[in-house]
RNA sequence: GUCCCUGUAGCUCAGCAGGAUAGAGCAGCCGCCUCCUAAGCGGCAGGUCGCAGGUUCGAAUCCUGCCAGGGACGCCA
C-alpha cells in the first residue's frame, strides 16, 4: 500500500514538473507515513510542505496540485488536504486487505528480505571470560546480540556469531589460584585465600571434579582433570573447560548459539599480535617512553596516546584487540558489529584509533559498536545485587530459572540499548495482563484457539473464499490490524539498520494490542461462511506475523497458555 | 576536569534519519464474561517531553549551554 503511493506521488511530482509547477532539479525522497489518527485517513505525506519552498508555493495550494496531478489508482479510496498541507490517504479497504493474502502466502518469510544481499557480517556478543557463570549484563548482550544477528539474517545478511575470550591471561592465572585454593580446602575467609580471588560457590564445584577425575566438553573444548592437587597449569586448564562448559549450558538454556570461537591467546600463536605491532611500528605510529611503547592514537582521534607494550614486555589488552580486529577485516568481514556493556566504551576510539593506523584500508568508523547500560535486578521492589553461586553478582541462570527462557530474552531485548534497564523479577514472573510478553503471546494463542474452534465446530478455514472476499475487513479494529500488519517489514528493516531490536518487541506489542481490541470488537465465529472465513484469514495473519517477530526475538509462540 | 549514555504521566517505559491535539502498561476511579481463552476489552483522570536559548512553516525529536542521574577516563580486560 505504502509502496503504491509512493509510486502514485512520484507520479506527481514528475507530471508537476513537466507542467513546469515544479522546478525540473527537485528530487525529493517521497516520505509516507502511517497516521496516528484514522480521521487523516491511513497514510500521509508532507510532500506538499518540503516542496513548497522549491516550488515557491503555499503548501495547501502545492498539496492540491499534487492530489490533482495523481495517477487514478483503485488502491485509493480518497485524499484530503489537511492541516499546514499534509495529504491523507483513505485505502480502499480492498487495498489494504490485501496484505492478508500477501502474508499468508510469504508465511514465515514475509518481513524477510535480500536488503543485505547476501553480505557477510560478523557479530561479536557475550564474550565473556571463562572465570564464572554468565551475569545478568551478559544476559543481555546476548538477548540483544542474538536478536540483532536474527535481524540481519532476516534481512539477507551472511551472519557470523562470534564470542571472543581469553583463556590465558591475568583473570585466568586468578582463577585457577582460586580453585586451587578451594582444592587445598581452604575458604574466602582464610588468610592465605588468594586476593581476588573468586569467592562464588562454583569454585568448589571445580575443585571437586578436578579432585573426582572428572571429563568436561564444552562447545570448544573437552578437558579430563588430571587430579593432582598441586598441578596449577592442569587446574587452570581444567577450570577454563569448566567454566567454558558452564557458559556454553547458560547459554544453551537461553537459547543462543555461536559460529566461532576465538581465542585470544590464538592470537599470540599464529604471530598476529607481533605482525599487529610490526606494521604499527613500520608505520612510524610508534615511540619509546618511560620504558613502555606507545601508540600514538592521538593522530587518530584519541584523547591522549596509549601503552601497548608495558614496561614487563608484555602487551596491553588493546593491542590484542586491535590485532583481533585486523583479523576480522582480513576475514571479509565489510560489516562487523561488537555487542558489549558500555563500561568497555573506552575500547571504542583506541582500537579504531589502532585500526586506522595500520593502514590497511580500513575504514575510520569501523568496527559499529552497540553499547548496552547497566541492569539492575530488582523483587519485591528491592535491588537483588547477589546470588550463592556466583558471588557477587546474579546469574543470567537464575533469571532463566525463575522466570523462563522467554520472559528474559524479551525483558531484555524489549529496552532501548543504551538506556538503563530495571529487571523486575516479580513482572517477569507474573503470569498476568503486566506482562508484556505474556500479552504477546496470549495473542498469539488466541488465534491458535479461533482455529481449533473452527475445526471443532466442522468449520475448518476456507482459504480461497476468505481471500475472496477481503474486503469485508471494513471495521474500524480490522483495519487498524490491517495497517499494522502492513508496516512489518519496514520495523524489521528499520530495527536491523538502526541495530534496535526493541522496536520488535515494541511492533509486537502494538500489533498485540490492535489484535486483542478487534477480537473484542468484532466476533470471529459467526454463521456466515464468508464473513466467518475473511476474518478467521486476519487472524491467521495475525498470527504468523506475531509468530515472526517473536521468532526475530528467539521467543517462543505457544498454542494454548 | 574530559568523554559517552540517559532525563517524557505517580511508577516502568515507547516515540527521536522533524510533521498534525505527545502514546502504552502498571497504580487510581467507572464499566464489560447466558458470547470465539477476562492471561482480554472499553471509558475517566493524569504531562511546563529536565531547564534555557537557537535552526525550521513546524522540535520530545536537530544544534549550543546549563542542571540531575549513571558509566568511562589504568603500563586491568
Amino acid at each position: 500500500m505504502k509502496d503504491t503511493l509512493i509510486t502514485l506521488l512520484e507520479g506527481a511530482v514528475e507530471a508537476l514538473k513537466q507542467e513546469g509547477v515544479l522546478p525540473q532539479d527537485v528530487q525529493p525522497t517521497i516520505k509516507v507515513d502511517p497516521t496516528k489518527d484514522k480521521s487523516h485517513g491511513d497514510y500521509a505525506t508532507n510532500l506538499a510542505l518540503m516542496l513548497a519552498k522549491p516550488a515557491g508555493m503555499k503548501p495547501r495550494d502545492l498539496a492540491e496540485a499534487v492530489v490533482n496531478a495523481l495517477p487514478a489508482s483503485d488502491a485509493v479510496h480518497k485524499t484530503d488536504i489537511a492541516g499546514p498541507g499534509f495529504i491523507n490517504f483513505f485505502a480502499a479497504t480492498d487495498a489494504a486487505a490485501q496484505v492478508v493474502a500477501q502474508v499468508l502466502d510469504c508465511g514465515d518469510t514475509f518481513g524477510r528480505s535480500m536488503l543485505g544481499q547476501g553480505q557477510k557480517v560478523q557479530v561479536e556478543f557475550v564474550s565473556a571470560n571463562p572465570t564464572g557463570p554468565l551475569h545478568v549484563g551478559h544476559g543481555r548482550g546476548a538477548a540483544i546480540g542474538d536478536c540483532l544477528c536474527r535481524l540481519l539474517e532476516a534481512t539477507g545478511y551472511d551472519v557470523t556469531r562470534e564470542f571472543y575470550y581469553n583463556d590465558a591471561g591475568a583473570q585466568i592465572s586468578n582463577l585457577a589460584r582460586s580453585v586451587h585454593a578451594r582444592v587445598k580446602g581452604l575458604t574466602p575467609d582464610h588468610s592465605s585465600w588468594p586476593e581476588d580471588g573468586y569467592r562464588g560457590d562454583y569454585i568448589i564445584d571445580v575443585a571437586e571434579d578436578y579432585l573426582a577425575g572428572k571429563t568436561v566438553s564444552a562447545d570448544d573444548r573437552e578437558v579430563t582433570a588430571k587430579a593432582d592437587p598441586d598441578d596449577l597449569d592442569a587446574i587452570q586448564t581444567f577450570a577454563v573447560a569448566w567454566l567454558r562448559r558452564e557458559q556454553d549450558l547458560d547459554l544453551k538454556a537461553f537459547g543462543v548459539e555461536f559460529d566461532v570461537y576465538f581465542l585470544e591467546s590464538s592470537l599470540y600463536e599464529d604471530g598476529k599480535v607481533d605482525a599487529t605491532v610490526e606494521k604499527l611500528t613500520d608505520n612510524g605510529h610508534t615511540y619509546e617512553e618511560d620504558g613502555a611503547t606507545w601508540l600514538r592514537t592521538t593522530t587518530f582521534g584519541d584523547d591522549k596516546d596509549r601503552v601497548m607494550r608495558k614496561r614487563d614486555g608484555g602487551y596491553t589488552y588493546f593491542l590484542p584487540d586491535v590485532a583481533y580486529h585486523l583479523d576480522k577485516w582480513q576475514r571479509g568481514f565489510k560489516t562487523v558489529i561488537n555487542e558489549q556493556g558500555a563500561d568497555h566504551h573506552s575500547t571504542v576510539t583506541r582500537v579504531r584509533a589502532g585500526l586506522q593506523a595500520l593502514e590497511v584500508g580500513i575504514p575510520k568508523g569501523w568496527p559499529d559498536y552497540v553499547l548496552h547500560q547497566m541492569v539492575m535486578v530488582t523483587r519485591s521492589g528491592v535491588e537483588v545485587k547477589l546470588s550463592k553461586r556466583a558471588g557477587s553478582y546474579v546469574t543470567l541462570r537464575d533469571l532463566i530459572d525463575e522466570v523462563g527462557r522467554d520472559a528474559t530474552r524479551f525483558f531484555l531485548a524489549a529496552r532501548r540499548a543504551d538506556s538503563q534497564l530495571t529487571f523486575d523479577i516479580d513482572l517477569a514472573r507474573s503470569q498476568s495482563n503486566e506482562n508484556p510478553v505474556y500479552y504477546v503471546q496470549y495473542a498469539h494463542a488466541r488465534v491458535c484457539s479461533m482455529l481449533r474452534k473452527a475445526e471443532a465446530a466442522q468449520q475448518p478455514f476456507d482459504h480461497d473464499l476468505a481471500l475472496a472476499n477481503l474486503a469485508l475487513l471494513d471495521s474500524d479494529q480490522e483495519k487498524a490490524v490491517l495497517n499494522r500488519l502492513a508496516r512489518f517489514p519496514e520495523v524489521v528493516e528499520v530495527a536491523a539498520r538502526n541495530r534496535e531490536p526493541q522496536q520488535i518487541a515494541q511492533y509486537l506489542l502494538d500489533l498485540a494490542g490492535d489484535f486483542h481490541t478487534c477480537y473484542n470488537a468484532v466476533k470471529v465465529m459467526v454463521d456466515d461462511d464468508t464473513l466467518r472465513n475473511t476474518r478467521l484469514a486476519l487472524g491467521l495473519a495475525t498470527r504468523q506475523v506475531l509468530r515472526n517477530g517473536l521468532d526475530l526475538m528467539g521467543v517462543r509462540a505457544p498454542e494454548e497458555m
